[in-house]
DNA sequence: AGCTATTAATAATC
DNA sequence: TGATTATTAATAGCT
């Protein structure tokens, strides 16, 4: 890559070296890290140079990288100095530890939607609006039910309200302490739990029919409560 | 130094990442070699591609650098023990955290909907899982308030309906249709609509007026919804 | 340290 | 994965 091709071997000059161990240690680190970030990959570089200087450059942090590093190259043959049985099982441990990195890695870079050779997009996003349009109907009918039972409950306490106050209409003495405290509570109940369906229109028939059926109604609804 | 200049950000796409790692690996490593063996330096090269996949080069003993990584970094701050064991605490310590941030991260990612390219069939079915589950906990948390508020209704609903019963028994005369009407109505009221909630007890007002009252508070309440 | 002439690396493509 | 090639990037030899 220059004026001349170099041949791949010490250079013996003390000063030429330094030279070049400064211009191609840059590049190396470069490559390095480029290779880091364009790839995704953990790269951990050490460098001493002839003078004893270290430089060093990781990806992420190099104890880290380090440790990983040693895990593996443990887990493949080498036998430590002290191969206390502990150490063993903490061994395997860690190449559990990092298998299942691997493993999840694996499973991230599937669920991003990488590495997806078999499958066609157009199957895939398919199946998914699929699923998605089934979960949405089973979730708006159970909303549906929901604000139906609410609906429900808020009639039945209208009702109930408008009924008291009828009644207390009817009474003309007696009014008690406790009379008082239902009519607050009849308020609360007439606020809107629904805001959107609580357009209550009010229509009367003039004749009054068909009472039962809608109490009726109007009961078994509110039985439940209790 | 190609067809054409590429950013150095992180590579999509995973297939295209897998081979410019490939070759970018090799020119690292040999750019490692070359600077060892030109300028006499020790080097010492660890790479773990984004699958968790270890790559290593040292222009000696990879431990031995590592060794002398260490002491020098020892230097500099961190104290690194000797005894094997607390390394490895250390190490599977290190191993569980990146797990987790690893898998944090792309769960993230993945439910914010991004980086969905393609899927397997299998990764697709986890996939679709992961978003039920979240899904789901939306709903129960949905499900919860609404529920909260059935009850809320229901309690309030049983206290007026006890107040009814309470002026009911008060007024000894003046007993009209519509109480009697809003009688049946409590006695349907007992079927159940939350179960757990429905320990309604059934009281009745022996007289039965105000048959005319009750249906139109009925009609009023009916309209509204539908 | 800068500056080119060259070589080496490599991105896109097959 | 490997080979090919058009380009870019790295860098050897000088200043």
């Amino acid at each position: 890559m220059a004026r001349e091709r170099r041949e791949i071997r010490r250079i013996e000059s003390a000063a030429a070296r330094q030279v070049t161990f400064s211009k191609r240690r840059r590049g190396l680190f470069k490559k390095a890290e480029e290779l880091g970030v364009l790839c995704d990959a953990d790269v951990a570089l050490v460098v001493f140079s002839s003078t004893g200087k270290l430089s060093q450059f990781g990806s992420s942090s190099m104890d880290e990288i380090i440790d990983k590093y040693s895990t593996h190259s443990k887990n493949l043959g080498k036998s430590q100095e002290k191969p206390a049985l502990d150490l063993n099982v903490e061994h395997s441990k860690y190449n559990s530890l990092n298998e299942q990195l691997a493993e999840a890695s694996l499973h991230l870079r599937h669920m991003r939607g990488e590495e997806l050779a078999g499958l066609s997009v157009g199957e895939l996003q398919q199946m998914e609006k699929d699923l998605e349009t089934g979960l949405q109907r089973v979730l708006c009918t159970k909303d549906q039910q929901f604000m139906q039972q609410i609906s429900d409950l808020q009639q039945k306490g209208t009702q109930l309200a408008e009924e008291n106050m009828r009644l207390r209409n009817q009474m003309p003495q007696v009014p008690t302490a406790g009379m008082m405290a239902v009519a607050d509570t009849e308020n609360v109940v007439t606020e809107d739990v629904l805001s959107s369906e609580s357009v209550m229109t009010a229509v009367h028939s003039g004749s009054s029919q068909d009472n039962d059926d809608g109490s009726d109604i109007s009961l078994k609804l509110a039985l439940p409560w209790k």
